[in-house]
DNA sequence: GGGGTCATGTAATAGGTTACATGATTCT
DNA sequence: AGAATCATGTAACCTATTACATGACCCC
């Protein structure tokens, strides 16, 4: 499924979604984006959003509304919202959020290569992997309470739950994982060891 | 954190992977990744294996080993792995497997925009959504039993078994969104339909 | 033996990121 | 007043995706 978009990139649902409210030049999304903290959910950067303002202009979605210049700033152009680009905004947010999309976590890649390290090294660098995951989650959590905290809705964080929510099983499926290699019985860390002609006394199994 | 590599593109990394085996001619590597599965795990397409492959030359971690042709095919260049490249696969998958990455899931990207569309039809999308992410659990629980059936050990599969657990989790988190929504007492439907000028029936709260 | 599709690669195009440019404002 | 940073945009470069090309093999 997944109907391909004449503007695929997602900071265009953001501008989009920001043209809904009222006309603006890029430089104010490009603002917004940062305050409004949607940089943390949408991949941004300068040059592209300028890229994407012209591929949405192209497309119809937006138009020129005017070219102000303030004493001898560089002109900004403002941009309106067209009623394709309204329509575009509803359909591109329903099908995102109707149908999940198949991804490609860096996680998952290097996982699925796993093997290629030796398994002592493994463990080592999924337990720095936990501290950091624990790092992280205690960061979103601080953020979420701080704006709450300013009286924010929090219908305006739920991105930031979902992170959570990810993030959190995540961490058990690392530990699950470590415990799998390590286990003495049933570990996998022995013949993962052999394989790399790595020392398996970790891993033997203690015939007592 | 996060070191820029010559060559970023994950698919890289699995070529390099594959070259600790044995040397390879880049159409071998394309057959490898779609047959051994590991085209779920890394975005693979044709013309960017090509891209890759050069980008991997030119960065010294492979280099042509001989150009051989059968019959009125192509020629065929095989590639070997150098010590340099043998050295990045390691500290690559070292810093993937250690260092969470911040990316941009398209459902956060979704999310982070919602209030764009009115309560009641997100609560429908939602319900959708939790159907197809219960088609992908069982799809990646089949695969999972049908590979291990066929003997091959569960370290293979790890990968599977990750995205299996974000999987539930998202569930898990779609459940509680909708009833936040719904919820007859301190739900968010209501504000949130006002603020869309939809009938708030739905969540009129019922004093009896 | 003509129509698919497999094998193998190159070239054209579009997309995204980094670097550059330059007046304005603020800091010390 | 010079340094740093903000405001605003363009251009150059690199990456990635699509399209094109062509001989071989297989099917009916």
């Amino acid at each position: 499924m997944a109907k391909k978009r004449k503007v695929g990139n997602l900071l265009a649902l953001a501008v989009l979604s920001y043209l809904t409210r009222e006309p603006m030049h890029p430089y104010e999304m490009s603002r917004t984006l940062r305050d409004h903290g949607d940089a943390r959910s949408v991949k941004f950067n300068h040059g592209s959003l300028y890229m994407v303002v012209q591929q949405l202009a192209r497309a119809g979605f937006i138009v020129e509304q005017e070219t102000t210049r303030e004493g001898q700033r560089p002109e900004r152009t403002v941009y309106v919202l067209t009623d394709a680009g309204r329509h575009e905004l509803r359909d591109w947010l329903r099908e995102l959020v109707e149908e999940p999309q198949h991804e490609y976590p860096q996680f998952v890649a290097a996982l699925s290569l796993i093997a290629a390290l030796p398994p002592s090294e493994v463990v080592e660098l999924l337990g720095r992997r936990l501290q950091r995951l624990a790092e992280q989650r205690a960061e979103i959590r601080g953020l979420i309470d701080n704006t709450l905290a300013g009286g924010v809705h929090p219908l305006f964080l739920v991105e930031e739950e979902y992170r959570l929510a990810l993030l959190e099983a995540e961490s058990s499926f690392v530990e699950r994982f470590i415990e799998q290699i390590n286990h003495p019985e049933t570990g996998w860390g022995r013949l993962w060891a052999e394989f790399h002609g790595e020392p398996t006394a970790t891993y033997e199994r203690q015939e007592s």
